[in-house]
DNA sequence: GGGATGCCTTGACCCAGATCAATCGACCCG
DNA sequence: CGGGTCGATTGATCTGGGTCAAGGCATCCC
């Protein structure tokens, strides 16, 4: 990825990606340099831990590109990922000094980071940044609360089919294929999957080897996924078939 | 309840009970005459609808005295409990016309209510509203992801202990018994918490009597609850036994 | 070429929790 | 008082997904 990236670090705010959908999203261009001001990239490779659990943080940040996840661990072992963070979202919490996740990329990451104090202090003199927080917040209690009846409640079936959806409705790099399909790469392992998902990896691999099974979706190697029908697909999550009318 | 609570209705917000946890904490004392000046009391009897998923929502609330649920239903009937709501705790969402989850008093229940549209231009006006909610709802998005590790990995035992940790530790009108001990009434039926836990009714009824025939706990009718030791109760949640030092 | 490693798949078996069903007790009401 | 309702308990049985184990298939490196 980052041979094709050249200048990342000299990248300008308005030419940014993620310049309309990240906390930033609501800033004029005044606001944008004072935020340009204070800002840093910092990159990891597929893999890397970006923070761990209880670690000092001393910066905040949004995600350029790439994936990253947000995962709890027990004393035990048992690993349960909270959240997936893709182009856009925000990692951090203002008025914390210690992490409560850890933070892992999953896919080579590029951030955004602001130091942690002067990001609080201009969050203080430029409501627009609260504002956009806040919406952001709010969508991902959200999609936390969604994922609460996933876990909760849903089959293995159900659980594969959403991730499936969710990543096929989230990720920019899909292609759209024929009337109604689409294809995309899995940005997770299987055992990734799993601890999103609350199964075992060999469940996972086996749910999805029955999807396949069905014609419900094609795999091209382990990680391209082509759904030739995302209706279909949408049937198998459990949810409202409706899209479900929200806002 | 009611009968000893003559005048809610006439409540000032100085002397309310919330006052200093709810969207309102923050606010200096003309910010509150403004709130104020919008705010009126609804109240629900136990078991009463507040609101259902979909329905258009006027306003947006703060939960003074009672115990509100939040609870997502699947078309064929499963359910699953997204949030409980103490006094202080905020129902709604600023720029939201539709509620997107099930609202449902599980006591008596006293809201504080705000129209939606004064509340809203009030919060762009008023930072100390918007600060408030912010900081609240990033406190409901870490309770909602612990919450992904009870559904996604504890065992049913773990669920239960955890549950009655969260009730013990939340509820105000604890009694505290011995060195060590807590006493406390569940706000739930068997039917509820398992709605929350990601169970079935029978399966918390088990565990709970497992916990009770092994002395963990002792009921005192079906709703009354006696932890003689908290630690005891503590060690069966799964969590880091040390409190786990974050913030 | 031939290990070694990482990720995935598949099979055999098992068990925690779901499902189905009967019973109990507290409360209410005619 | 007897019958109905609502919540809770307990038992018997079933099953979805976990656990344990054996390969498979790339990729990499000696």
């Amino acid at each position: 990825m980052s041979h094709h990236d050249p200048k990342i670090a000299d990248l300008n705010c308005g030419d940014c990606p993620i310049r309309h959908r990240a906390v930033c999203a609501r800033c004029e261009t005044d606001e944008l340099h004072q935020l340009e001001a204070i800002k840093y990239y910092r990159s990891f490779q597929a893999g890397q831990p970006v923070i761990w659990s209880g670690d000092r943080m001393e910066f905040v940040a949004s995600v350029v590109t790439g994936i990253a996840t947000l995962t709890q661990t027990m004393e035990d072992g048992r690993r349960q990922m909270v959240g997936l963070l893709l182009p856009s979202d925000f990692i951090g919490r203002p008025g914390r000094a210690n992490a409560a996740y850890d933070v892992t990329a999953t896919t080579d990451l590029v951030m955004c980071c602001f130091r942690k104090k002067p990001f609080e202090e201009l969050m203080g003199s430029t409501p627009h940044i609260a504002q956009r927080l806040l919406e952001m917040t709010l969508d991902e209690l959200d999609a936390a609360r969604e994922w609460m009846l996933l876990l909760g409640r849903k089959t293995a079936r159900e659980k594969i089919a959403s991730l499936l959806t969710i990543i096929a409705r989230r990720n920019a790099s899909l292609k759209v294929v024929s009337k109604g399909g689409v294809r995309f790469d899995l940005p997770l392992t299987r055992e990734e999957m799993a601890d999103y998902l609350g199964l075992t990896l060999e469940t996972v691999s086996r749910q999805i080897s029955i999807l396949k099974r069905e014609g419900v979706i094609v795999l091209e190697g382990k990680r391209h996924v082509i759904v030739p029908n995302l209706d279909r697909l949408l049937e198998e999550t459990g949810d409202d078939s409706d899209g479900g009318m929200l806002n």
